[in-house]
DNA sequence: GCCTCGATTGACT
DNA sequence: GTCAATCGAGGCA
């Protein structure tokens, strides 16, 4: 399976985001299919780290598309992002969830049972190793707003593939209050 | 330098 | 449903 190359990400972030979705994670011999993510921009994304322009954390998600973009918060969680847009322009796509036989169904466990902390900050997701590796998956995708988040905007910036069990547990609290709210409608 | 809060999770009532 | 854990980045003085 070929590796998936720097154009891919060097495009809009939404985009990347959606087209992430059944394509594979892999990290040393760890590998996963990727079941859920969620948008980042920069310039007008309150809910971003690139909001208020590049700083010490943030200054990857400005560099080159293709690169992982790892932070830590809550004290104890590492958050994986790959970055996208082109150089200088901020964006990024948290990978929320992978399909796997490990535990790795929310963003925080995903990059502990991957062995991924923030010495990975930065590193190009183009090399073998660490990396995402292409698939002729076509998933049926569904949307919401993103989790956890509480300046969000008003748009469905979270993508994931309908019907697959292995989506993060808040997604699915979220998803179910999603589809409640469609059925309603 | 000091203070607040977070792109979360798991344990507990 | 509610809440503590735990620490670095970012905002402010």
């Amino acid at each position: 399976m070929k590796l998936l190359s720097k154009s891919f990400f060097a495009r809009n972030t939404e985009q990347v985001a959606r087209e992430l979705l059944g394509k594979i994670l892999v990290h040393k011999n760890f590998r996963g299919k990727i079941v859920e993510t969620e948008a980042y921009f920069g310039t007008g994304d309150p809910a971003s780290h690139a909001f208020k322009g590049p700083t010490h954390r943030s200054k990857v998600m400005f560099g080159p598309p293709g690169r992982a973009y790892v932070y830590f918060t809550y004290g104890m969680h590492w958050m994986l992002n790959v970055v996208t847009e082109t150089d200088g322009k901020p964006g990024a796509v948290l990978i929320r969830a992978l399909e796997s036989g490990l535990n790795t169904n929310g963003p925080a466990k995903l990059t502990k049972a991957f062995g991924i902390t923030g010495k990975l900050n930065g590193i190009e997701l183009t090399k073998r190793g660490f990396c995402i590796l292409d698939s002729k998956d076509k998933p049926e995708i569904a949307s919401s707003k993103r989790i956890g988040v509480s300046k969000d905007l008003n748009r469905n910036l979270r993508f994931y593939i309908k019907g697959n069990s292995f989506v993060s547990k808040n997604g699915s609290r979220f998803k179910v209050a999603d589809e409640a709210t469609r059925n309603k409608v």
